[in-house]
DNA sequence: GTAACTAGTTACCTGATGGAAACTAGTTAC
DNA sequence: GTAACTAGTTTCCATCAGGTAACTAGTTAC
């Protein structure tokens, strides 16, 4: 069959797709902004939230999403300096898109758990 | 405000999204998706969509979704051997995701490029 | 024999990604 | 002075994602 017909779609969908990856590619992106997604919060409380993240690459990414003006940071000049991030309303409007995401996370999850207990004599190749 | 209510949640949260990023991560996963999401097609049509990817990252990122089950690949034995790629029910499943992560992708790149122009009550969105 | 079509594979190389640990800097407390 | 709190930065290092180019393999055509 000829699908050339939705060929100049196909490459419009291949380009937006390849925008938003650009942003939101990267083991830590997606993480921290479902963190600030249950409220703005400090460089040490992301970092309790996301465990296995090292200080470096918080703040490398925290910077990322900064410029991309996915995220806000506000300094509080108090006591011992506390620095607050936030999503911007470019980062919220995310929220659809990390809903099918989370969505699909469990759906895969459970696919997969359920699936891989089936009959391996059907594998075809190692 | 205390988000300490939401802890519990907010960490499965960043579990299911690592689930969905550990497949779809990559550069070229997402597109090869999107490319099959328009038919079913053979390794070299996948490659004149996506035209700047090689054979070694296409064949190498179709057998990963292959092995998460998200594509797959038969084999046609005619003259010159072909083989048709198509995306199972689980590929399907991402439909969704992939429909917001496009017009995220588009409104994104019209957010940034319509506010570098510093021209905000004039171009309101098209 | 050579070329061209199919669908890849292999070897080699580079630049980005990310991790560990030590360090900076300002303030409070002792 | 030392320690601890905040929020990072810096350096050094390893791994890995990805790119280039050449090569494999089976068939058709010349």
């Amino acid at each position: 069959m000829e699908h050339t017909y939705g060929k100049e779609a196909c490459q419009a969908k291949l380009r937006a797709s390849r925008d938003a990856l650009e942003v939101i590619q990267g083991k830590w992106r997606i993480p921290i902004i479902v963190s600030l997604t249950y409220g703005n919060k400090r460089f040490g409380e992301i970092k309790k939230d996301i465990e296995d993240i090292s200080p470096k690459m918080l703040s490398q990414e925290l910077k990322e999403l900064e410029m991309n003006k996915l995220i806000s940071r506000t300094l509080y000049d108090s006591m011992p300096v506390t620095v607050e991030y936030a999503l911007t309303p470019l980062g919220a409007s995310l929220n659809n898109l990390l809903q099918e995401l989370l969505q699909w996370g469990i759906h895969f999850r459970s696919e997969m758990t359920g699936k891989e207990m089936k009959v391996p004599e059907l594998a075809e190749h190692d």
